[in-house]
DNA sequence: GCCCTCACG
DNA sequence: GACGTACGTGAGGGCT
């Protein structure tokens, strides 16, 4: 197609690209030889993004990717410091230039540079001549140098936010449509390309300039009659640095080029070309992923580290249709004289739902090398509906009972480890059949072990980062949404190669994780804080907590009463009826219908009706206030009232909410069906909740929870002596931090300003700024900002420690616990406003880590020194765990449990602050908190 | 399935 | 000079 009119023209800003995906991704190298790809990598799956979301109707036409050519180019002769303050670029970025430029060539679009120009010069003429020639132009970048360009013909598109950038979007950002945005760029001048401008002036004041005076030449020619004095003669001054700042960031259509538009058509890519280059840069998930998405067939990439392949030669491809059922008693027996010879097994179990207290249990599947699997099918059903509601059992499965007391032995013998992804589940369903699974190995903790912060630990993940598999997928045999089985329906041949697969995938994740643990030192966080933890939570999990049903119902209904009278009294101050739960709708009411300040917020636009902006608006207005306390109970109600009984176990009577060992980033646990860790306590009303969760009768809940511990890591992880001291003399910490930065005496001290004190100290544990303490207490910014400074003057430690942590970050990538937990930092070393969240959850994590790994070793021995007592442990709230225990032996349990979690650090680690617990006890756990 | 909001440590 | 801003979680309801 020659171009013209209707033709779609899309220009990629090639270098943006790079940087980007140089930032935004660990340093990979390729394994066979070290060589550095991780920009390579994010460059070609950025490509890959763009082209596979480019099949609409308004495709490209004429697409390209632009890059600079060298460093210096015209506009070092107009102005010799032009990007003189740019940083090289990194050692390992270096040698990705050109194969960059490779993986655009093997994506098949066009690739172009010029020798003496930048990518901006490029980009400027060719959209110059194609919005000319009467096409449409697209510039793929975010960089405000090219915005200029914007205009009849011509937009941009942001990559990262997907964002249009017309000339509205031009104008918000530097207050002037494009034609004048060089005008403007001439007087603020950027300090990262390090053009002049004029000093002093930024790109408010010079939009203000050039909309009062018309153009730049205007402005410099009346310079004059400007009022302020300072600047009249920073421009009068500056006139000569302002004109060579125009000249160094306008772009021209006049850039010479040596090929045509017409070259530039969209072709295919040729598969067979672009999976070469793939997979000799040995990305393998997106050389399948093109393959799959071409229809060719993606060649071998290499993957294997020396020690994987140490550990696991040869391992034949993951083939579901090499593995065969397990429907007899004399395969049966081979199986597990197979498993006896060699000491371990993989396995997993499958069944009718996700709640291991109510599944049942549908088959069994087990492998003992790389591509020797197998499932032994136990209670499958036929599919279709049947006559009366009762499920037909499919013929050629074992007898349930036969299969699990053959298996007994070995699950439960103390010489054959257990390995399995996730293995708590599994035990906690072959618990229920009276197996106690000893000992075992879960892929899921290794990778959590080795990998925590970096990419999260499910099976399919993993077999696709690690082994370069794509397992089935469960809803390719079950379904989805309302139409979805239970894996009982499941037939046997499908269900044999799914399960299969998936305990073969279990050993070869294990046999790739377990030389790694040494490796990268997390061997002993795996065995003494992770492995550990699967018995003792399956047992809490099962245990579950009694919840008084009748408590709940009542203060439901006093919800329900209250809720449609506070709804009744904010329509009435509406003026209208509307639904107060929408975000949406209650925006509209407050600041369109009402008109009150409060602006727009967020990327969709919408009004913020956040607590935050409630609170102010309820100084002044009744609505917004009810509405707060609207919310209150709707939450109280929604989430907690009326949702709590419908996870009461029919069997237990009881709640059985399930804990994830490695789904928080820091070594935390996280509580999910139902979430039992943020029941209310911080308001009255909610706090109540808690007394629906009751002892069994003759019993009483008991809690004991750490008294500060994230705040005495600090004192010993940074070493400061004062709140050391302080810790060990037992004075109120906040009460001594207060005293040091405000020189009062802690006797007498004002409420007020210990309160400011507390906010300090737990801000300090998330990387305080100055902008988030004000916001917290509510207090100017700057005032905000001169607590935080008196702050650090006081205990320079804690900054000391915080640089330290940081730069440990960057060096390393990761940043570890007092006890060696690692977690990874990616993201570390970006710039820009993301690198400041980076920062902080850096600083956070060893300080949350320890503390989560404390009271993991806590957990760890409780269930051996409270053996003897008639007590359970059954919550973990982080820093609190719950007990039940019978009445008399109250007072022994909590000497018990609080001398193991008052010394759970040691041995491993010395602390120099005591640890202490806080003990309750009662008949609910409002009682006993 | 995403966004907003809010419950906890 | 501007940006976006406390760390870590999970769940329910609205809306598309």
């Amino acid at each position: 197609m020659t171009f013209g009119k209707g033709a779609r023209l899309h220009l990629i800003d090639g270098s943006a690209y790079i940087f980007r995906a140089y930032h935004a991704l660990p340093p990979l190298t390729r394994k066979s030889d070290g060589l550095p790809v991780g920009a390579v990598a994010g460059f070609s799956n950025m490509l890959w993004k763009y082209i596979s979301d480019q099949q609409g109707g308004d495709a490209p036409t004429h697409a390209a990717v632009i890059f600079d050519h060298s460093s210096k180019t015209f506009r070092n002769e107009i102005y010799s410091d032009y990007k003189a303050n740019r940083p090289p670029p990194p050692e390992d970025l270096r040698p990705q230039f050109p194969l960059t430029r490779d993986a655009t060539r093997a994506f098949n679009i066009a690739c172009i540079e010029t020798e003496g120009y930048e990518a901006d010069d490029i980009i400027a003429a060719l959209a110059c001549q194609a919005r000319d020639a009467g096409g449409e132009v697209t510039i793929i970048s975010s960089d405000k140098d090219l915005m200029q360009l914007v205009g009849d013909g011509v937009t941009m598109l942001d990559p990262m936010k997907n964002k249009v950038i017309g000339p509205d979007e031009v104008a918000e950002k530097f207050g002037v449509g494009p034609d004048r945005v060089v005008d403007v760029q001439a007087l603020a001048g950027d300090s990262v390309d390090n053009v002049p401008g004029a000093p002093g002036i930024g790109i408010k004041t010079a939009a203000q300039l050039i909309n009062e005076y018309g153009d730049l030449e205007t402005l410099l020619a009346r310079a004059g009659e400007i009022k302020q004095p300072k600047r009249r003669q920073t421009l009068i001054d500056h006139a000569e640095q302002i004109r060579i700042s125009k000249r160094l960031v306008e772009l021209d259509c006049d850039t010479p080029l040596d090929f045509t538009l017409d070259s530039l058509e969209v072709k295919e890519p040729d598969a067979t070309a672009l999976l070469t280059f793939l997979s000799e840069m040995e990305f393998r998930t997106l050389t399948n992923r093109v393959a799959e998405k071409l229809g060719a067939e993606a060649p071998a990439v290499a993957s294997a580290t020396p020690s994987e392949v140490a550990a696991a030669p040869e391992q034949p491809a993951i083939d579901a249709s090499s593995y065969r059922n397990t429907v007899d008693r004399a395969a049966l027996d081979q199986w597990i004289a197979d498993i006896r010879e060699r000491g371990y097994v993989a396995i997993d179990t499958e069944t009718t739902g996700l709640d291991e207290m109510q599944a049942d249990l549908v088959g069994i599947s087990l492998a003992t090398e790389p591509g020797k699997a197998t499932y032994i099918p136990l209670g499958h059903v036929a599919g279709g509906d049947d006559l009366f509601g009762q499920s037909q059992r499919l013929e050629g499965q074992m007898d349930l009972d036969e299969v699990l007391a053959a298996l007994k032995p070995v699950l439960e013998d103390p010489a054959i480890l257990k390995i399995g992804q996730n293995l708590k589940y599994d035990w906690k369903i072959l618990r229920r059949h009276g197996i106690t699974m000893t000992p075992i190995a879960d892929t899921m903790l290794m990778s959590y072990a080795l990998n925590a912060g970096t990419h999260n630990h499910g099976m399919d993940e993993l077999a696709e980062r690690y082994l370069g598999h794509k397992c089935i997928p469960i809803k390719d045999l079950i379904g989805s949404g309302k139409s979805q089985i239970t894996f009982a329906q499941v037939d046997l041949d499908k269900a044999g190669a799914y399960a299969a697969e998936d305990a073969d995938v279990t050993l070869r994740l294990y046999q790739h994780f377990a030389p790694m643990l040494p490796d990268q030192r997390v061997t002993t966080v795996y065995e003494t804080l992770e492995r550990p933890m699967v018995p003792v939570l399956g047992q809490m999990e099962m245990a579950g907590i009694r919840i008084d049903g009748d408590v709940l119902k009542r203060m439901s209904n006093a919800f329900a009463q209250k809720m449609a009278q506070l709804e009744d009294e904010i329509h009435e101050l509406a003026g209208q009826s509307f639904n107060v739960g929408s975000p949406k709708q209650l925006g509209e009411i407050l600041f369109d219908k009402m008109g009150l300040p409060g602006g727009k917020q967020g990327k969709t636009g919408a009004y913020s009706t956040s607590a935050d902006v409630l609170e102010d608006l309820a100084v002044d207005h009744d609505l917004p206030a009810r509405v707060l306390d609207w919310r209150q109970i709707s939450k109280l109600k929604s989430t907690y009232t009326d949702a709590l009984p419908t996870y009461v176990n029919k069997d237990t009577g009881r709640v059985h909410t399930s804990y994830s060992i490695a789904g928080a980033q820091t070594g935390r646990l996280a509580s999910t069906d139902p979430n039992l860790q943020n029941i209310p306590i911080r308001s009255e009303e909610g706090r109540r909740i808690r007394e629906a969760f009751v002892a069994a009768s003759g019993h009483k809940l008991v809690s004991l929870d750490y008294s500060q511990i994230e705040l005495r890591i600090l004192a010993h992880v940074a070493d400061i002596p004062a709140l050391k001291q302080a810790f060990r003399d037992g004075i109120d910490i906040h009460a001594m931090t207060a005293s040091q930065m405000f020189n009062v005496p802690v006797e007498g001290m004002d409420p007020m300003i210990r309160r400011q004190a507390k906010a300090i100290n737990f801000g300090v544990i998330y990387g305080i700024s100055g902008f988030g303490l004000s916001r917290n207490l509510r207090i100017p910014r700057a005032e905000a900002q001169a607590f935080i400074d008196t702050y650090f003057e006081r205990f320079p430690e804690i900054r000391a420690y915080m640089d330290q942590t940081v730069a440990d970050a960057k060096r390393d990538g990761f940043v570890r616990t007092l006890f060696g937990r690692r977690i990874n930092t990616p993201g570390i070393n970006q710039s820009g406003p993301a690198a400041g969240g980076a920062r902080r959850a850096a600083i956070n994590a060893p300080i949350q880590g320890a503390a989560a790994d404390i009271i993991r070793r806590a957990m760890i021995r409780m269930p051996d020194a409270i053996r003897n007592l008639p007590a359970q442990m059954l919550l973990q709230v982080h820093d609190e765990l719950v007990f039940e225990v019978e009445d008399g032996a109250v007072d022994e349990l909590i000497a018990v449990a609080r001398d193991i979690m008052e010394n759970a650090a040691e041995p491993a680690v010395k602390l120099s602050v005591p640890l202490v617990v806080d003990a309750g006890q009662g008949v609910n756990w409002a009682e006993a908190h």
